[in-house]
DNA sequence: CGCAGGAATTTTAACGTTAACAAGAGGTGA
DNA sequence: TCACCTCTTGTTAACGTTAAAATTCCTGCG
């Protein structure tokens, strides 16, 4: 074992080939190739013999030459994207870890992907990453309306899987998405179960589909108590405009005792403004927020917020990847996951406070 | 152009071969590669007529098969792990971006590789990455002293570069790093300049090198002011382990005035047990971080903290792996960046202090 | 006994690229 | 004139895999 070779190039590494396999074994190479991808096609005892002399010489078959061969490559491509500062979340980078890790499992690798801000350069990326070299399929993010990507991906017939629905209508795509509308809704009705009644909503700009959808959330949880539905705005999604949204609400002349927020950069927004005010969160205003981003644990008191199984969704992901790879015209994947509600301080009065409250 | 092919395989694409550039331009597939690859070794007008054909037609040369013939991919590995909730920092999300930026003006392709925790399983990922398909270099991140996975590339001969110095002496290998040194010492000189005197520290459990590394910073700066150094603690990096710290400088005899952390985690933690001690962080006691979290820019007041250059690691990782792979065998790529110390209102008195103070 | 039909395996060729070598043109100096 | 370079281009073969076709060997049946 371990050949001492001395070449500084890559991959110096006993390289071991289906041919000397099959050398070993005793047979020819196509009969090694079908042993381990077609095992039907192999008597039961060469098989054996096969695999023993597979795990024997520890063979791996060489994904270059398959994807050559195959034109097929086992890779995934996903872009990122930078992480934006005034973000809280780190939704990115947990969803990354976790779709890689589903793909790992499903004998997938995910390639990167990098392409200036711009879908025009983005498509570009695409297009040329399938030219240089065989991608089995894409894997978006942010998917919004008429998405200029997708487009470009069902035009080229490659197979794909977004995270976020297809909001255009058109459901030939797979996706996987968490229903931010019942997430919303679920905060308002544990607010209002708290006692609240004048329940605002800060949410994000006319022209995101998350955003409208977050806030029909919060209509619903106020229909269904019959609560007045006036306190709200469509805002940036910054700190600096939460904060100033609240101060807005709560300078109403019936003001807001609760507000339900987009995301959880916008709640910390509004925590500010009530730090600015003396107001405590939770136990005089009752705050939510959407993401569960690392601040709202760290915050005092802790923010409540909607955790969104990030887990879920790649694993999800990847078996409509899967499906889509092995020729399953079935319905496409479609997945709607529930976020989960993680009630902490900022929108209860009792013992989740931490600390005394200051006098 | 776009061939209408109906198939629903992957790569459906227009695949433009070497031959196909050769009968257009009227030469032989090796003379199309020399004028892509060896630019020298084909006459002027030759190379014009034919980059012209492969600029016509979008030739991109196929990596598959290039990897198989030359044994390189342009692939770079990278593991990625999970984000921990508890941890308020970017760091990886924005590291992976800011790599895979580099690495694409570079030439080449991040692959992700996974593995569960534990070095062992971290080694046998990279091996059976190797085997199955040419990957010709590795990035590592968070290296520490004796890090087997350090020695398992190096006895591979595989190319790698690592986030982070090699601990152990050895200077062989490539590294970046950023020094967490005078990082620190920036931190304890600015809040000595703001009036400090009992400045203390809490950092990491002795086993961290990265840890030691911040608390030596923050024993240069008081050792330059003569000041005291009795006041620092050793504790994992949580929030509540920065709180039950912070308590315990403040209960002491001649209390802290401004505590200097070894990362934002900590120092939320500190600023948690000023809110329960109705202490103003900056007002009352200095407090400082360090990563630049999100979360520190976002809380109320910020958090004074240290920003690692993290575009920058990415760049010099690159640059390290690229002369690496050219073969370039002088003095390996070492390369120790300064960070930079963002002041908020946690460590000033001044107008930094985010709304009125509490009376 | 001869041959059809099938199962198991091998042979051939190809995926797209490039190193190594071969071949031809043109020039230079003895 | 010819041997001998240099410069440019072409030919061959190989990287490791697998689909398709070809071959061998068996079994059963008329």
């Amino acid at each position: 074992m371990g050949p001492q070779e001395t070449s500084r190039g890559p991959v110096p590494h006993g390289h071991v080939t289906l041919a000397q396999v099959a050398r070993w074994a005793g047979v020819s190479a196509q009969t090694v190739s079908n042993a381990v991808n077609n095992p039907e096609r192999v008597a039961p005892q060469t098989r054996e013999r096969i695999l023993a002399a597979v795990e024997e010489l520890g063979y791996e078959p060489n994904l270059s030459a398959r994807a050559l061969r195959n034109r097929s490559s086992s890779l995934i491509a996903f872009k990122t994207r930078p992480a934006r500062p005034d973000k809280a979340s780190l939704l990115m980078d947990e969803f990354l870890y976790a779709l890689n890790a589903s793909a790992a499992q499903a004998g997938y690798h995910l390639i990167l992907c990098h392409a200036e801000d711009g879908s025009a350069n983005e498509i570009k990326a695409y297009r040329d990453l399938l030219k240089k070299t065989s991608v089995d399929a894409f894997v978006l993010a942010e998917t919004h309306h008429n998405d200029d990507r997708v487009a470009a991906l069902r035009s080229w017939g490659v197979p794909f899987a977004t995270f976020g629905r297809s909001w255009d209508g058109d459901d030939t795509t797979a996706w996987v998405d968490v229903d931010g509308r019942s997430g919303t809704r679920a905060a308002t009705e544990h607010v209002a179960a708290q006692g609240h009644r004048r329940i605002g909503h800060i949410g994000w700009l006319a022209e995101s589909e998350i955003g409208a959808e977050r806030r029909e959330g919060w209509l619903d949880g106020c229909r269904e108590r019959e609560l007045e539905t006036d306190l709200q705005a469509a805002v940036p999604d910054t700190l600096e405009a939460g904060r100033q949204a609240a101060h807005r609400m709560l300078d109403a002349a019936r003001p807001a005792t609760a507000l339900v927020c987009a995301s959880d950069t916008l709640a910390l927004g509004v925590l500010r403004a009530l730090h600015e005010r003396g107001l405590r969160p939770g136990v005089e205003v009752g705050v939510t927020g959407f993401d569960d981003s690392p601040t709202a644990a760290l915050v005092s008191p802790g923010l409540t917020t909607l955790h969104q199984p990030i887990d879920v969704v790649g694993r999800e992901l990847i078996k409509a990847i899967d499906n889509l790879l092995a020729g399953d015209l079935r319905e496409p994947h479609h997945v709607l996951l529930e976020p989960e509600l993680i009630v902490r301080g900022s929108s209860v009065t009792g013992p989740m406070q931490s600390g005394p409250p200051r006098q």
